[in-house]
DNA sequence: ATGATCAAAATGGCATACCATTTTTCAGAG
DNA sequence: CTCTGAAAAATGGTATGCCATTTTGATCAT
């Protein structure tokens, strides 16, 4: 699946082909260590860099054309989104987050999220209402195709407005980095998995308490949206994963 | 207020006076830049810079006779930590959280205090719940005493307790960031705030809650224990800042 | 005064060299 | 064949030099 494997990289756009912080006018050239991250970080999220694998800073760094000063500070970055692990003297791995982790931050993430629903069902403007649910149609669409890259991407793009829609601006912050760390894990569940309408059925509801500016109802609701989500990730994972004696803490209780 | 003032600084301890992560054995030694966010965290939360205060990278790396790089990625870290903004060509400047900013980040901390709550009524320990009793007698203790910074930092101490007993490991890791986020504005709006007998009370309940392991009732109580904090920290806010053409967005609604 | 212009100073970014440790590897000893 | 120790390779950390931009000041013309 490398159609354009680990080479020399274009300073161009900088970001993947999603949306990554707001686009700057072509004169400003975008810093090598955001370059080197964004790369990275797609590696991971498509596992071409598989969780675990060591990221040797030297010679990754010499892969890609880069200085060590650069690739450092991709590292850090990239450490603190929890995407890797930085381990001493061993440079740094891809962190594989244990069926536990993934089921904590599902519950912070839901958390999140239910609070943003409260708050959005207050301070979302009419036209970000009306642009939430032309995205919830235009999912519904993707869902009719079966086109599941698109369903994913839509389902992420409805979370995230919704939660921009709270205008609280710490809390857009801590939903987007939590969301980032399960990224992989949910693209990856995403894509070989069946039971995907139960979601739609809620994303209804959610609409409506929302654009009824029902905040109590929104918030019960998004509390427990991403219950089926762990359903299907926990399933994913346990297929994933049937050995490893990596860094996951005692499976204590999943 | 500068009993030790800015000037080379020792890599002895590397953490404030405080508890800064696990402590190492003597033979490890703490990188350098990480000594040095230490130190600016300090001078940033005892007001040594004050918000808005430009830190200029390349003078201020000389004032504690270390070169750029350490002083460059500690600068990376407080920004991660969002303490400082880094302002393109005009080097760092400390943060200064506006009333809305301060507001949304509580209601953030408040919720995942709820979860804490929840997740902790039902994963604690009786060891770690005999810990947090005693940790609310001796802020009774300093209370009645007067201390009031004593008080501050086992009420810090109460809360992060009751979130590590969630036993939540995503969430202990948010709480922490969005905590000390506030860490400034809460620790300077202690010091001069007369109403503080208040949240005695709420604790009290927090306790009673938490021993019975009822769930339900202590994400609801600290849900909103955190009201009052907003009361203490607004009224600081508008006597600190009666001015200020700073990075405040339009005040929106307080 | 007002404003345009241009040089000095500061900044961010990157590469690289050095060094002290730590990890690995590997060969020889038992 | 395992154990031991030392050399080799990797790593993290730091200092520095260089360069392209941007900011800042100051000078000069209007």
């Amino acid at each position: 699946m490398g159609m354009k494997d680990d080479d020399t990289l274009d300073v161009e756009g900088a970001e993947s082909g999603e949306d990554r912080e707001a686009r700057e006018e072509p004169g400003k050239r975008t810093p090598l260590a955001q370059v080197v991250a964004a790369h990275l970080r797609d590696m991971i999220a498509q596992n071409e860099l598989a969780p675990g694998a060591r990221v040797r800073e030297r010679s990754i760094a010499r892969q890609l054309s880069v200085s060590r000063t650069p690739m450092r500070e991709a590292l850090r970055i990239l450490a603190a989104e929890r995407l890797v692990e930085l381990l001493p003297n061993r440079g740094a791995v891809v962190s594989k987050p244990s069926p536990k982790d993934v089921k904590d931050l599902l519950s912070v993430l839901a958390s999140l999220e239910s609070l943003a629903g409260e708050q959005a069902a207050v301070n979302a403007s009419d036209d970000e209402l009306a642009e939430i649910r032309a995205l919830h149609f235009e999912m519904l669409a993707t869902f009719e195709r079966g086109d599941r890259l698109a369903y994913f991407k839509l389902n992420q793009a409805i979370h995230r407005a919704i939660v921009a829609a709270s205008h609280n601006a710490a809390l857009i912050e801590l939903h987007a980095q939590t969301n980032a760390r399960l990224y992989r894990v949910r693209y990856q569940s995403n894509l070989n998995n069946a039971q995907w309408p139960t979601a739609i059925e809620e994303h209804e509801t959610i609409l409506e308490a929302l654009c009824a500016r029902d905040a109590e109802a929104l918030a019960r609701i998004l509390r427990g949206h991403l219950g089926s989500t762990w359903a299907k990730v926990k399933e994913r994972l346990e297929a994933e994963a049937p050995d490893d004696a990596d860094q996951s803490e005692r499976p204590d209780e999943w």
